[in-house]
DNA sequence: CCGATTTTGTTCCCGCGTTCACAAGCTCTT
DNA sequence: AAGAGCTTGTGAACGCGGGAACAAAATCGG
C-alpha cells in the first residue's frame, strides 16, 4: 500500500514523543487519514494491534519498515546533477530510510569530478560500471526531459528494475521494471486550477 | 482533473515537433494514459476535437492551459530556502507555466540577505508584508517538518489559500484552503517496497 | 470470576473512476 | 452527391477503494 511509508513517518513522530501505544484514532488522525482505512491497511500486514489497547508504536514501526523493505540498505544512483539533483543528494530523509546513494552521474563534461557532499559526480559513460559494481538497484532520473528516456535505457539494461523519474516526459520501460513519476510543476497546475476554480466562483472579475 | 497538466504536457512536445493536429490514441499514448479516459477528460471541458479527424493541437492546448489558469500569472512565495529551496526557486518549469516567484523567505538569519537566482532572501517576520504587497496566492513550504504547520498557519492568516507542502509533515488547514504534499522520501519507499516484493517472489534469499 | 468498556479486525454497501463498445459526425473519394 | 473510412463523444458495465457499522477480543473494576 502507497500510504505505509505515511503511517511509518507518523509512528517515527509518536516515538520521538515517548508515546508507546497508540489507538488506531490517534494514529489515523497524525497520518491525515480515516482510522478504519488505516486499521484495514495495517490488517493486511497482519494482527500487530491488541484489542482495548491499541498498537505498539515500536513494533508496528519495525513491522511497517520490513513490509516496506527499509531494513536493507537500497543503493541508489543519481542521473542529473542539476539543481533537483543536488538537492535530492544532499536530502537526509533519504540516508535514513535505508537509502543510500552511491554515485551521482552528468553528461555535463563541466560537472564532472565536482563534489557535492560525500560524492564525486561521474561523466554519465560510467554508468553501467557504477550500477555493476555498487550493485544498484535504483536509479533516479533528474535530467532534462530529452535525456530521461535513454537514460532510462541504459539503466534498464544495466539491471535497475525501479526508476524514480522526476524529468518532465513519460518513460517507458519493459515489464518488470518499476517507474514512478515526480513532477514538480504539475503539483502548482493542480493547485492553479483549483485556486482558479475558487475565485471563478465567487464571482471575482479581476 | 488532475491529468489536464500531462496532456499539456504532451501537447507541448508535440507542439516542439510542429505536428498541428492529433489523435486521442496518439495523445493518449504521448501521456502514457489510456485513448477512452483522455477523451473523457477532453469531453469535460468541451467539445474540442474533430471527429474523423482529432484534436487542433494549439487551439487544444490553449483550452487547457486557460482552464488550468495557466494564462493568468500566479504569485507564488517559497518559505525555507534549503537545498530544495533553492532548486524549486531555480527550477525553469515554473515560470514557463505561469508561475512567478514573487520572494523567498527564511528563518535562519545566516541566509538572508543571501542573493539565489533574481532573488533575495527575506527573513521570516516579512512573510505578511510580502504576501499583501504582491498579492501572492500560492505558498510553496520547504522548512523542515517542524515548522511546516507554524508557516502554514501564517500563509492562511495573510490569504493564501493554495499551498504546496515538501515538509514531510500532514499539516492542516480551514476549509477552503488547498494543501498538496509532496514528499521525495515516500516515493523511494514505495519503490523500495516494489523492489523488495520483485526479489522475495524470484526466491532471492540474499 | 464476571460484566462493562474500549479498541481492533472485518464485513457489507455505496459511489467513483476506468474501460469497453457503439452511435454520431466529419472528410475524402468516386 | 453518396458511401466508405476514421475519429470523437458518450452510455453502460465492471471493478476497486473508502467509509460506516458490527462482531471479536482484551483490559479493568467490582
Amino acid at each position: 500500500m502507497a500510504r505505509l511509508p505515511i503511517y511509518l513517518r507518523a509512528l517515527s513522530a509518536l516515538s520521538d514523543r515517548d508515546i508507546a501505544t497508540s489507538s488506531s484514532e490517534e494514529l489515523a488522525q497524525a497520518a491525515g487519514v480515516n482510522s478504519a482505512k488505516l486499521r484495514k491497511d495495517l490488517s493486511y500486514l497482519g494482527s500487530y494491534g491488541t484489542r482495548g489497547v491499541g498498537y505498539d508504536v515500536e513494533y508496528l514501526r519495525y513491522q511497517i519498515a520490513r513490509e516496506l523493505g527499509l531494513t536493507q540498505d537500497w543503493r541508489v544512483v543519481i542521473i542529473g546533477v542539476g539543481n533537483l539533483g543536488q538537492a535530492l543528494a544532499n536530502y537526509a530523509g533519504f540516508s535514513t530510510r535505508g537509502f543510500r546513494i552511491v554515485a551521482l552521474v552528468d553528461a555535463d563534461p563541466a560537472r564532472v569530478g565536482q563534489r557535492i557532499g560525500d560524492h564525486t559526480i561521474h561523466g554519465v559513460e560510467k554508468l553501467e560500471t557504477l550500477v555493476a559494481e555498487h550493485n544498484v538497484s535504483i536509479g533516479v532520473i533528474t535530467t532534462p526531459a530529452g535525456s530521461a528516456q535513454r537514460v532510462a535505457d541504459r539503466l534498464v539494461a544495466a539491471g535497475v528494475s525501479s526508476i524514480l523519474n522526476f524529468a518532465p516526459a513519460v518513460i517507458s520501460v519493459p515489464d518488470g521494471v518499476d517507474v514512478r513519476k515526480v513532477d514538480l510543476s504539475i503539483e502548482l497546475q493542480i493547485l492553479a486550477y483549483h485556486e482558479q476554480r475558487k475565485t471563478l466562483s465567487c464571482g471575482d472579475s479581476t
